[in-house]
DNA sequence: CCGACTATACTGTATATACAACCTTATACA
DNA sequence: TGTATAAGGTTGTATATACAGTATAGTCGG
């Protein structure tokens, strides 16, 4: 039941990361300090701070301390991440609204994105979500009523439309294209940007068993977004010439 | 001077990794049959074993054994794909053309992108790849030249930079930051584009055995370039919340 | 022949200890 | 005043030891 030491002492200087009591640059207690705090062996205390080093939310100086580090404004190209779980664990506020919903029968060029053989309708979701307030992107979304029939009836006040989809429907296949654009007069007052601003338009597809799950667009403005992943390469995996 | 002895476990095993002799699936070592043959304590072993398993080599069970883990299925949008073969591949024509080398003093910002303690030189090399007389693809690189002494002698005439790279230094890590950019005027006009269209801004690095091999920009006129992947997630595998 | 028990191997965690390297600050000395 | 030295705090690594939990193989008894 009880989670491992090493793990409370991480999930401590997280959870002051995340309240925004520590900011990056913030001296977090040494060694020393969290084995007299905590009452563990300064082996223990190591495993906790070299780990959270390893996962980028401590830098560590040698003679010198430990310190939080600065979270990058960046988002992970190859999952499905929920934008509301990547604002809050850089200690920033998320929030969101809904600009447009509505249930439309979906043209030729959706039906196709869908792989519909005929005309059906389509869940059409549009939301500005905000971080601390400052508008971070633009999800413009469709999703198959047949694959998640209740998906209208949330209200997306506590979940996000990603969130909901990934827990209600097994995803198996992902599909991403990002380009550079500049926005519409639309987009542009939706995120509240000025008027040459590009923004990074990634569009998504998302597979269940053979169907499409759903179709977005997600804006980001140049400015206040970058996508970013970061792995190690299979050792005897082909990195391709 | 020598590496501390957990990392010569780690490359150890990640050698046997690399050249095929340990297959996906393949048991490794148990931490006491390390300890015999390298004549370590267990603990080092467990640290070598444990973080081969966060960094996702390996997998371990408990009262079992640890094995080799089988390689995630990863997007062509984040692989070091060589902009030649692209180009090959869609049946047009590649030529490139050098813009400026040269080999500079690092300033304190790139050091620290490389991750060195003290200033160094650096190769920098800037050229622009063109898709059947088109700039497709502007490129912006430096190199560290202890990992890559060599890279100065070639003339990129027939083999890009990335696959000399490639094929010179064993790349075990990487990462990209994609943004959207409006590109400054001298990039403009290399790539011969409008006044406002935005670019995409691809932005790598690449590590071999701890160290950071190169550092490139490469940018690609929205208009004639998007970014794409399509994979399947694995089964087991965690698509995030 | 099957089930319960036992021995064994392996991983997971935790502690106490030790030494090295590094940095900052205070102190002593010229 | 300026410089060299010493002290103390900090991280980095390594060891020996201990105990818990899990899975497997083998043994014994019914």
């Amino acid at each position: 039941m009880t989670s491992p030491l090493y793990a409370q002492v991480k999930e401590h200087i997280l959870e002051h990361i995340r309240s925004g009591a520590w900011t990056p640059g913030t001296r977090v207690p040494s060694e020393n300090e969290l084995v007299e705090s905590f009452s563990i062996s300064r082996m223990t205390a190591n495993r906790a701070l070299r780990e959270l080093t390893a996962d980028g939310f401590l830098s560590r100086v040698p003679g010198v301390g430990t310190f939080v580090k600065e979270p990058p404004a960046r988002s992970s190209l190859l999952e499905l991440r929920n934008i509301a779980e990547e604002i809050a664990a850089r200690g920033h506020k998320h929030a969101a609204y809904i600009d447009r919903r509505e249930t439309i029968e979906a043209p030729q060029a959706l039906a196709d994105e869908f792989e519909l053989r005929q005309a059906s309708k389509l869940f059409h979701l549009v939301m500005v979500h905000t971080e601390n307030g400052v508008p971070v992107q633009l999800e413009d979304r469709y999703v198959n009523p047949f694959v998640a029939p209740k998906f209208n009836d949330q209200d997306f006040a506590d979940i996000t439309p990603t969130a909901y989809l990934v827990a209600a429907v097994p995803v198996d296949e992902l599909e991403h294209t990002v380009e550079a654009i500049m926005p519409t007069v639309e987009q542009r007052e939706l995120l509240d940007i000025g008027e040459h601003e590009p923004c990074l338009a990634l569009h998504r597809r998302s597979w269940s068993k053979g169907h499409v799950v759903t179709v977005a667009t997600l804006i980001y403005p140049a400015s206040r977004y970058a996508l970013y992943s970061r792995y190690k390469t299979s050792p005897s995996g082909t990195l391709s010439q």
